[in-house]
DNA sequence: CGAACTGCATTTTTT
DNA sequence: ATGCAGTTCG
């Protein structure tokens, strides 16, 4: 935690004295010298090791429009790659404040926008058409399960889930079906997956879609197979930008590289230390590589944290010291001292949720804002104990995460409808709705459809219109097919006449579809008309059909409107690239974070990083959490003290442990609770009060022969001090080791 | 076709 | 505990 002892005094005039003669522009000035030297370095490949909270999206803007400003390229040479399209937004809005006007024509979006944007304009290049769809993972896993069926494999063993997370895990690593061969882990199901995901890209190819995956994989294939396209984008991106460069995947990175190849300027900037998505295909490994990958490559450390105290930083620092492999930063500040990170432990997670509701209600009441404060947990269900809790005490709050507006079953519905009327190949929409509302069609007319399709290799609407013409199909479906094509064929081509709003809200009302929600007497079917009537408003924000279509495969936005005043509840995951005033980390206990299933799969430096990127979204306060029980799939589970605890550097956390917690557990397990000793910081604290209550140092409280008192064993009396392990003569429960911790005089 | 039953897993999530 | 998916029965 030391600042840079720079004192530069030449360089400082020589700034000074460019400012005078304006050589230099104002917005660098704002900056400190290192994101000055990351903006100023303009050529060549350059990482950014951005630490967090150290100025990281002003750097990226601020570069963006010195290479403007300077003349080094125009706004369509240039491309800013990002992973949400939250982050792209804000990169377009804060080039164009600095800019004083919206900048426009760049390639700004994330990879997998960009990577369709590029697709659509070569779709033939790998066997598409132009206005071939997007899937969502619905689509994927219906094909993925009729190629189960059809390859005779045991779907018990090898459920479609499962078989989708191997191909794309394939995907994320750049693997086309004909490279899988040498990928090693193909024995399950017999090695019969990588025939499956063969089949699976056929398919696809017929249905003239593509999946997310596809929108790189087949990106990077594209520029494998037709050298002249990837030429064409090499030389039009004279400069690069990529943001969480942390969080790429292989495919992603090899589409990078491909497209950095000629001018060679490429930034990307990115934190080792939050890297916390490996389970969906990341390399950390891109990161830690770059200045192979990338030869010459200059280095830029941003380390200078303008968010958080010093306690809070150094605890996260502390904390993120046990990772090994690391790039190494040293993050420091120059703000004020500030709190220490408080430590809690509590009975239970009921116990738990008062504590954080009352902290919240309390700091609410001295005039601090809800919107600056958020309790991080490591697993969605655990926001429901803290939401009852909130609700209780008539503290607003918001659940970030969870299921989204595109995502719910009406709307993917009425979705579907409108992808058969764009795009007549799409199976998986016409299967979905074929037969919603109820038609009558019954099993075998759907197979008798399946089956020719299949046979002829043609899409179901064209292997249905053939079959009409025949009497394969019985009189009543026949009929009902029939028309149904023909309401599919004139919404078609009535979209030429009128608006796709008024297309989609016809639709929506001849197809039936409206009308089946109306009849419908559950409860959730008036929300779901609602749902219908926002979709049709959402649809007046697009030009037309496509680019609404477009927008709900790529642009699954979850924001919550941030203008009223709340508390958040969300994941850990959710949390990064946001900052609060004040964090509750509640939680900490093995099992639960670091979670077991992480640290069996040897993601243990994974759920530091996630530790890391929790506490350093605190600015002002940190309040971490555990319980020593817990209820685990509706049965209680005694738990304890994440190592995480113990891993936080003792002078910048402020310990408040309830009296009688872990009497027995801890004896048989002394190592559980290692730093609290070591640091003889162990309070005692009255049930449910939240604030440490201060007591005397604990080791010099008992003699020999005193009695005591101790939660879970009764009164006794101290036959022998070792350190701060007790042994005591109990009354009712015979001779016990206990910690001294909790232990009180009796 | 729909209701009832059974078995099963249950971290994180964007696009 | 709980919910979801797949299966079975009326």
């Amino acid at each position: 935690m030391s600042k840079p002892v720079h004192g530069d005094i030449i360089a400082d005039l020589f700034y000074k004295f460019r400012m005078h003669d304006s050589l230099a522009p104002a917005y660098l000035d704002t900056l400190n010298e290192s994101q000055r030297q990351a903006v100023e370095a303009v050529d060549g490949p350059v990482l950014v090791l951005a630490g967090a909270g150290t100025g990281k999206t002003r750097v990226l803007t601020t570069r963006l429009a010195h290479i403007l400003m300077q003349g080094k390229a125009s706004p369509w040479e240039m491309l800013a790659v990002t992973f949400t399209n939250k982050a792209a937004r804000e990169m377009q809005d804060r080039v164009g404040l600095l800019l004083g006007r919206p900048m426009e024509g760049w390639w700004v979006g994330t990879f997998h926008a960009l990577g369709a944007r590029i697709l659509r304009r070569h779709a033939e290049g790998v066997g598409l058409k132009p206005n071939f769809t997007i899937l969502d993972t619905d689509d994927q896993l219906r094909v993925i399960k009729q190629l189960i069926e059809l390859n005779g494999i045991d779907d018990k063993a090898c459920p479609a889930r499962v078989v989708l997370g191997v191909i794309q895990r394939w995907k994320d690593r750049g693997l086309m079906p004909d490279k899988v061969g040498d990928a090693a882990e193909t024995d399950m199901a017999d090695g019969k997956i990588s025939d499956v995901y063969r089949q699976y890209q056929e398919r696809l190819t017929l249905l003239n879609a593509a999946d997310f995956g596809d929108l790189l994989l087949l990106c990077v294939e594209l520029f494998r197979r037709q050298p002249e396209v990837l030429k064409k984008y090499q030389q039009k991106f004279r400069y690069i930008l990529v943001d969480e460069y942390q969080d790429t995947n292989v495919a992603q990175y090899l589409w990078l590289r491909l497209l950095a190849q000629t001018h060679k300027n490429i930034c990307c900037v990115g934190d080792d230390d939050q890297s916390i998505y490996s389970w969906r295909g990341a390399e950390v490994g891109n990161i830690l590589r770059f200045e192979a990958d990338f030869p010459g490559a200059k280095v830029v450390r941003l380390e200078r944290n303008y968010r958080s105290t010093p306690h809070i930083l150094a605890a996260a620092s502390g904390l993120i010291a046990h990772n090994e492999g690391r790039l190494g930063k040293t993050l420091w500040t120059d703000l004020n001292e500030g709190d220490k990170v408080t430590i809690s432990g509590v009975w239970d997670g009921g116990e738990e949720a008062r504590g954080v509701g009352d902290e919240i209600e309390a700091k609410h009441g001295k005039g601090h804002a809800l919107n600056n404060m958020a309790v991080l947990v490591r697993a969605g269900f655990q926001t429901r104990e803290f939401e009852e809790r909130l609700i209780t005490l008539g503290v607003p709050y918001r659940v970030i995460g969870g299921a989204r507006f595109y995502e719910r079953l009406e709307i993917r519905d009425a979705i579907a409808y409108l992808r058969v009327i764009a795009q007549p190949d799409d199976d998986l929409a016409f299967e979905r709705i074929v037969n919603v509302p109820k038609r009558g069609l019954g099993d075998v007319t759907l197979q008798t459809i399946h089956v020719y399709a299949r046979a002829e290799r043609l899409p179901l609407i064209a292997a249905l219109r053939r079959l009409l013409e025949t009497d394969e199909i019985k009189p009543r479906p026949r009929t009902t097919l029939r028309a149904l094509l023909a309401d599919f064929d004139r919404w078609r081509s009535l979209a030429a006449e009128i608006t796709h709003v008024d297309l989609a809200r016809q639709v929506l009302d001849e197809s039936g579809y409206t009308e089946m929600w109306k009849m419908n007497k559950s409860p959730e079917a008036p929300g779901r008309l609602d749902n219908l009537k926002e979709l049709v408003t959402a649809l007046e924000d697009f030009d037309n059909l496509g680019g609404f279509l477009e927008h709900v495969s790529l642009v699954m936005d979850n924001e919550a409107n941030a203008s009223d005043d709340k508390v958040t509840l969300m994941t850990l995951h959710g949390a990064k690239g946001l900052e609060f005033d004040t964090i509750f980390l509640p939680g900490w206990e093995e099992g639960l974070f670091p979670h077991q299933r992480a640290v069996d799969e040897g993601g243990l430096e994974e759920e530091r990083r996630l530790a890391y990127v929790g506490l350093t979204r605190a600015r002002k306060h940190a309040h971490i959490s555990f319980a020593a029980n817990r209820r685990v799939y509706g049965n209680w589970q005694a738990a304890i003290p994440s190592r995480f605890i113990d891993e936080l550097p003792g002078e910048n956390v402020e310990r408040a442990v309830e009296r009688g917690l872990y009497g027995g557990g801890l004896a048989e397990n002394p190592s559980a609770f290692r730093g609290g000793r070591a640091h003889g910081r162990v309070k005692s604290l009255n049930r449910n009060a939240w604030a440490a209550a201060p007591v005397a140092s604990v080791n010099a409280e008992f003699s020999s022969g005193q009695r005591v008192f101790h939660q879970k064993f009764g009164y006794g009396a101290v036959l022998a001090i070792d350190g701060d392990k007790l042994e005591i003569a109990f009354e009712k429960a015979g001779t016990k080791k206990v910690m001294a911790g909790f232990v009180s005089e009796a």
